[in-house]
DNA sequence: AAACTTACCTACTTATCAGTAAGTTCAGAA
DNA sequence: TTCTGAACTTACTGATAAGTAGGTAAGTTT
């Protein structure tokens, strides 16, 4: 018989979505127990009961970011997506982001809050950063090779520098409005030698 | 006379100092009043007597970096800097956060936090950004016009991938390491078409 | 039906937070 | 020499944080 998950509720997974929200909309140190508590209507306690810590409860969301991207990736290949299409739905993660309520990227809070997360969550952090901006270079390299993009620079050069504007862009949405956004990515994409229509 | 500043020791210029350096290291909600009184070896209250609140500090910090930009600025345009050098000296202020202590854009850290931050200091984020961004975008207008920048998409599109890449790359350091820096820093000049020599 | 486990809750502790009220020190003006 | 105000300190408050001890109802296993 399968252990957990089956038996009972999903309390669990509940508080892992309330806390991914909470994490997105206001960081890590900016969210409480209470919050989730109060959200899911149960008691403080019974999120100790789930996870020992809040550290515990961070390192858990954050393995949770690296499985679901892994999960989307193999997709990608077992649907034998090309790279444009991989770069599009690379592009729809941040775009899911903003329209669900102006959240950024979950490595971005990480980072930016680096210095004041637990030790746990700092590894947690810098595998799911190797794991995402390898498979994006992958992407790159592909595509360059089938002659689908034409841009500048070594791989890893691009690589950053589009990871970077996606991180920044969803960041920057918060004080200059949703708007730029697609204006940014459109940017993107002429820079990678993908859009071959009119402006 | 002058009021203030000459008038007894500078506690206050110390005080947004400190809180400046806590700001880019480790985020707004994650010091506090007694990382600062440690600093400077004062106690809680004397922060409080400059301070009438966070908020208060916070706004003022905020305040005090759009200052900083404008007299940055004014000084380039007295010196008849070119759009390169402009450019050049835009670089150099995230290089500086990186050098000291892996800091941070502090627009990055309070769009990260804005929606835990007070609302006033969310108000002068969005001055910040608006003032720093309009300022890059005369430059690379100028730049493309005078024929030293060859890029493509428009000057808006543009000043945002390259405003959001460098906000983006400083975080990412903190993870994958301070030499992702200047690689990518040479990409976006690249892309600028700034950089006539070899790779 | 007894024994055990899951999934909580109530009630608490300890620590830390921003903020305040009232008193102290001391430089310089009157 | 007294007085004033700037620049603090001491000693506190109330709120909120994460975390814990112990209990309980309902479901599961044996």
């Amino acid at each position: 018989m399968d252990v957990e998950d089956t038996k009972y509720n999903n309390t669990k997974e509940l508080i892992l979505d309330a806390a991914e929200a909470l994490l997105q909309d206001r960081g890590f140190n900016a969210f409480s127990y209470h919050h989730i508590a109060q959200q899911l209507g149960v008691k403080n306690a019974a999120i100790h009961y789930h996870f020992t810590s809040k550290t515990d409860l961070g390192t858990t969301l954050i393995r949770r970011f690296r499985q679901r991207f892994r999960d989307y990736t193999r997709t990608l290949e077992r649907e034998n997506a090309g790279p444009v299409s991989k770069l599009e739905c690379y592009f729809a993660i941040p775009a899911s982001y903003l329209q669900n309520g102006r959240k950024i990227c979950p490595l971005g809070v990480l980072e930016a809050e680096f210095n004041a997360i637990p030790e746990p969550m700092q590894l947690e952090s810098r595998l799911l950063d190797k794991e995402m901006r390898d498979w994006l270079a992958g992407v790159l390299d592909d595509g360059r090779s089938q002659g689908v993009f034409n841009f500048e620079g070594s791989i890893v050069d691009k690589t950053l520098v589009v990871v970077a504007a996606l991180q920044g862009v969803l960041q920057i949405a918060r004080v200059a409005g949703p708007q730029i956004f697609s204006v940014t990515v459109r940017q993107i994409k002429r820079e990678l030698g993908v859009l071959e229509k009119a402006v």
